[in-house]
DNA sequence: TTGTACGCGTTATCAG
DNA sequence: CTGATAACGCGTACAA
């Protein structure tokens, strides 16, 4: 009793179903009595449309898939933020899953999303992902897909990234205009695209000033805990050690601010440090710690929008492209005699 | 044809779809020979049964409708996280919706989840919510609930929920121990649960340390954007100002150590702050921070077991009933020296 | 303008 | 042991 459907308001108003459903619906071919009598009732009812009835039927559920690494991760918070927020006023619903870094785990996310019909899926790959031809295979199956942040080159989809390169050469060149030298740089797992992006940015930055790359103060971790304290000792027992650190999350700019300070090095006085962050978590940080902004909420906007566009204008797919989104450096000096005051 | 459905395999069999369901459920009463020959051919053909239209069936979803305030705040991206872990292995699909802090969009949100025919619905409440009588109603159509953090004692369901009585009396404590006598506490809006159990903490400590209570010292937040600023000017201008801060959260903490910081106020020299925080978020702040964590993704994870055992033995419905989990102080001292060498 | 019948994928019921 | 049929809620081609 508690959900009426449209064969309960035909049954009371003494009509068929198919009348009730196309005065709903608004169909032109209906006399205007009777559409007002279905409508009204249907209100005071407070009748809703069974959304599962029409997906096995329509065969879509007006559901977007978003399988992510890790939610408690702020960028992908802040970017699932920006996917729910667009997708709720177009009439979708989000379905999270969380790939956990795992490769086997976001190949079942993606067959349950399959199963569960989503009309679309947004994907930020595992770190664990380097073959991708699971979601080649969906894609063929017409399934459309947007690739964000962590997206392999080797899928032919529109890909929503923010400008690493260009993100990581202002910090580099930042940290160069500092008078620092010797510039470690703090990253994630080699394979990812963004790594790749980042560290290009980083060696860029120092060929234009004319500093040797030097790849042993390059170190990459996981997405373990406490992995920056290893990185922070075997860097500093460099016969030449680093005079700052450049790093490619805030997971490690944190980890590796904590790591100075529990070591005594101050900053900015005996190294600086400068991370790669999200808007929000910019906030978040330390103030005497300046840092790259990705806009991680902007990029999951700009994700399901695409996505969305894909999904409801199939005939014109738009072809395939990469979408850089600027990142912005904060840098925050003025806080520096206050922290060392 | 990228979807096979069991009318698919029964008639490339030959056999009925009903033979093939039975086969396919393992059903004791049929030919192990046919059985095996449907088995065979479905795991072939990667047959996977389409859910939507089971949902359709058996009036169910195996969804579960989350409703939080907002992903992107630690807590709840992290309470999801523990959530969306739990209910994946127990064959849930999880569906967020943020009320983004607004009544009417939460009631919104409430509706679709209904519509979607969610087998049960976790919810912590906007700030703006006071009158529960929507999520009343749902529950006696019979709809599973359970609350979790932001919680409202006017509705009778299972609410897990912090510690934050003896979270805020620790953290008291704590401060008056080190020395403090006027503690300032920066919070979030009045009539939430999560704050009047905190005041009531922070007031409990001070009563019996014989502090007197001073209400010019207690700030009442929204959750805008920097509004910290203007709070701790102030409790800075009093004529008696604090010599400590105790904020709500993790957002007012970092607010406040901003704030701080900007007006060359050091801690923990001139005033002592501590903060509600996060479990993973305790590793992004100010290492100099002592903080009171909340086990943000074990309230998360208990919520949903208690939520699936609802839905799951309906016959039995366990009597609401309040826990709460305990919180935990970090008190980071070994870091004073450095912030300040 | 309205009603009848069918199909979306699946399972339960009832015959055989 | 297996098959035909109805039902879940809805929209729509076709018939009236």
């Amino acid at each position: 009793m508690s959900t009426i459907t449209i064969k309960d308001i035909a049954r009371a108003l003494n009509i068929s179903t198919s009348t009730v459903s196309r005065a709903l619906r608004g169909s032109y071919e209906i006399n205007q009595e009777t559409k007002e009598l279905v409508l009204e009732y249907a209100e005071r009812l407070n009748y809703r449309p069974n959304p599962i009835a029409l997906s096995l039927k329509e065969n879509r559920s007006r559901a977007i898939g978003v399988i992510v690494p890790q939610i408690a991760n702020y960028f992908f918070s802040q970017a699932i933020n920006g996917i729910e927020a667009i997708a709720y006023n177009r009439g979708y619903h989000v379905i999270i899953f969380q790939s956990q870094e795992s490769y086997e785990r976001e190949a079942a996310n993606m067959q349950q999303a399959m199963d569960r019909k989503v009309d679309g899926l947004l994907i930020s790959l595992s770190s664990e992902t380097s073959d991708v031809s699971h979601l080649r295979a969906l894609q063929e199956q017409g399934l459309p897909i947007v690739q964000f942040d962590r997206v392999s080159h080797e899928l032919d989809t529109t890909r929503i990234v923010a400008d690493n390169f260009g993100g990581a050469f202002a910090a580099t060149e930042h940290l160069i205009k500092a008078g620092r030298q010797r510039i470690a740089h703090l990253t994630i797992p080699p394979w990812l695209s963004i790594t790749k992006e980042r560290l290009a940015g980083y060696r860029a930055a120092l060929e234009q000033y004319g500093i040797p790359y030097d790849e042993t103060l390059v170190r990459y971790g996981t997405f373990g805990q406490n992995e920056t304290g290893p990185m922070v000792d075997e860097l500093l027992a460099l016969p030449s050690p680093p005079d700052a650190f450049f790093t490619a999350s805030d997971r490690l700019a944190l980890g590796c601010l904590a790591s100075l300070h529990q070591r005594r090095i101050a900053i900015p006085d005996d190294v600086s440090l400068i991370g790669f962050t999200n808007l929000n978590a910019a906030d978040l940080l330390n103030p005497a710690l300046s840092t790259v902004v990705q806009p991680a909420q902007e990029i999951g906007q700009i994700a399901v929008e695409r996505l969305i566009e894909l999904i409801e204008k199939k005939q014109k797919a738009a072809p395939p492209s990469t979408v850089k989104i600027p990142t912005r450096l904060i840098v925050r000096e003025s806080t520096r005699s206050v922290v060392h005051s």
